[in-house]
DNA sequence: CTATTACATTGACAAGCCTCACTTCAATAG
DNA sequence: CTATTGAAGTGAGGCTTGTCAATGTAATAG
């Protein structure tokens, strides 16, 4: 579990001094972290993130009421889990009828995804 | 910020009768969404996730006191995020004398990083 | 030893989240 | 029309987070 470091080492400083010299890295992407934070934090929920796993295979083909038989949640648990993806741009719905197809917005992962790359 | 989709036309069905035949796709990946659930979690917070970015890129370089100023948040707080991190099994660190050294955990991301691709 | 720095931990509080029971709305079957 | 079903919305519970102030621990400088 170990990983060979290039440590730099420090020295204590007197009273009053800071640490050490910063290594400013600063908020280059300071907005884009709060963005990628968004849609990191809906993919943070297992139930959330095979919503988004089976809606990339199927999308527009599975109605909500096909989803609430994967998991152990009741619907209005299933309703919510979508809004908070929806609320995070994840997916989308069309409304037919009776039946609300979601789907996965094309590129709302891909930002996240080229990071951590 | 529309799809096309292909539809498929489900119908309503008689009392007692379920929605429609489940698009059955089982908990091929339970576990895996849980593993990749907590990773997405962890970086779900903008504070979190930039802590991660730049520690990637200076594993060993930078100790905590460096990182402190960063960020808009009291020293206890980043102590926090790091903490969270480092159960979500993403970072670790290592002390040498009076400094800590973070680093981020070879293939930590990589779960997730092949899923969103 | 004493003072100071670096970092972690604890406790407390507000805010947010997950879940369910209940309600509301739309649309179809009969 | 009425009854029934799929789906979304609302509200309340309980738990988890994010934050800071205060405290604790370890190590170093003098």
């Amino acid at each position: 579990m170990s990983v060979d470091l290039e440590l730099t080492p420090k020295q204590k400083r007197g009273a009053g001094e800071p640490c050490c010299e910063p290594v400013v890295y600063p908020d280059v992407q300071r907005e884009q972290a709060v963005r990628m934070a968004a849609v990191a934090k809906a993919l943070g929920d297992p139930i959330r993130l095979q919503l988004v796993d089976v809606l990339r295979r199927h999308a527009g083909k599975v109605c909500v009421c096909e989803l609430v038989p994967l998991f152990d949640v009741a619907q209005p648990t299933l309703s919510h889990h979508l809004g908070a993806l929806r609320k995070a741009g994840i997916v989308d719905s069309e409304r037919r009828g009776l039946w609300a197809y979601y789907y996965v917005i094309p590129d709302a992962l891909e930002e996240l995804s080229a990071w951590l790359s």
